[in-house]
DNA sequence: AACTATTTATAAGA
DNA sequence: TTCTTATAAATAGTT
């Protein structure tokens, strides 16, 4: 719409090209707002203005919820019986494949990333990830164990790593400002828990981590 | 547009609303694919319809993608040199609660968790983030190591979890068909790096997975 | 699914 | 930049 008919492509002139942005972004804004007014859907949006600026929409829940709605995608319907979810449960395993295919940017190809500042930022992102993930995981834990198999296990509050398994080595701090590349270390304890090498490192907020990726408390 | 202006509010009569929600869902894909191309920009769109089916539309990256870049949202110019790089890294430290903010799906309110379909959703997509999580860090310290400090560390391919540590009990399958619940077992070994028992339970996929959440191979 | 009367979005100009 | 306005585009109700 307007005066003339743009052709459809990259607008050449960039200060032209920041207005129609601005523009556009605010109709499509406008437009996704009234979509789940009317229809009483979820509608999630990203958009990232030529200069990088983010601008970003999602209905009534965050954008977050909207996203991993998107990465569970299944309907949200109400079970009736045990035979409804054992069939839920299997349609749930089949999509599996769906499922990883979606989680893929967990995996981003190695490969591309080239500079010191992708690794951190990737790095940055898992560290995140595996400390909520394991919280919330302990959490599921203890609540199936409760209400499923009461009689057979005990969890405890502790860690997996409880700190005598991989002592805290000397030189570590609670806090490093300093945000520069991981520093690696070998560990060898006499502990009984632990009798070979493992490989730590001390992420970016001072906690060490295995090998394997887990934060130590 | 239209015979007649809308009230802005949910459409009652459902046929209606459905024929809106398709009218205007095709409208708001096209207006964000104008935008991505006028203005060469990132755009990324999720649409859950009435009836839950999804729409989903991404410029030229994965939606995986620019979900990725919005949780590391941060401009992406190249570095000038080490001082920029320092400067880089101290920003994006700061920016750690910002990033945390953004990652908190990963961190459901699990006392809103209530039914067993909504635990095994949480626990499925888990499952996956942490072994692409496990590959990706090991690929990233492999990198780190090899290029920052290579005379003081050998990372093996082999796992933290070697299969020795915590034998596979003799029910084990390699792969179940029947993504019933978790079961759960206490496991004692003898072998020198396990001396105390661990908690284990079998996933959907038919790995045994260490109180911690680590999949084993 | 197509049509068309209207409303809405917006390109260019002020 | 912000406001204006001619025009293109989207779409609500109809067929």
């Amino acid at each position: 719409m307007g005066r003339r008919k743009l052709l459809m492509q990259k607008i050449e002139n960039y200060p032209a090209l920041q207005v129609t942005y601005t523009k556009r972004r605010d109709g499509i804004v406008k437009k996704a707002k009234e979509l789940s007014v009317l229809c009483d859907t979820d509608v999630g949006l990203l958009m990232f203005s030529p200069s990088g600026k983010l601008t970003k929409y999602s209905s009534s829940r965050r954008i977050e919820d909207i996203f991993l709605r998107f990465i569970c995608d299944e309907k949200q319907e109400p079970l009736e019986n045990e035979d409804e979810l054992e069939k839920k449960l299997i349609e749930l395993c089949e999509r599996q494949f769906d499922a990883e295919e979606k989680m893929s940017f967990y995996q981003p190809k190695v490969e591309n990333i080239t500079t010191i500042h992708e690794a951190v930022d990737h790095e940055k992102f898992l560290y995140s990830a595996i400390r909520r993930v394991e919280k919330l995981n302990a959490k599921l834990l203890q609540k199936e164990s409760a209400s499923r198999i009461p009689e057979s296990i005990e969890l405890e509050a502790a860690s997996f790593f409880d700190g005598n398994e991989v002592p805290v080595p000397p030189n570590s701090k609670k806090k490093r400002r300093n945000p520069s590349m991981c520093e690696y270390h070998h560990a060898r304890t006499n502990s009984p828990t632990s009798l070979n090498p493992k490989i730590q490192y001390l992420n970016k907020e001072g906690h060490w981590i295995l090998e394997s990726g887990w934060a130590m408390e």
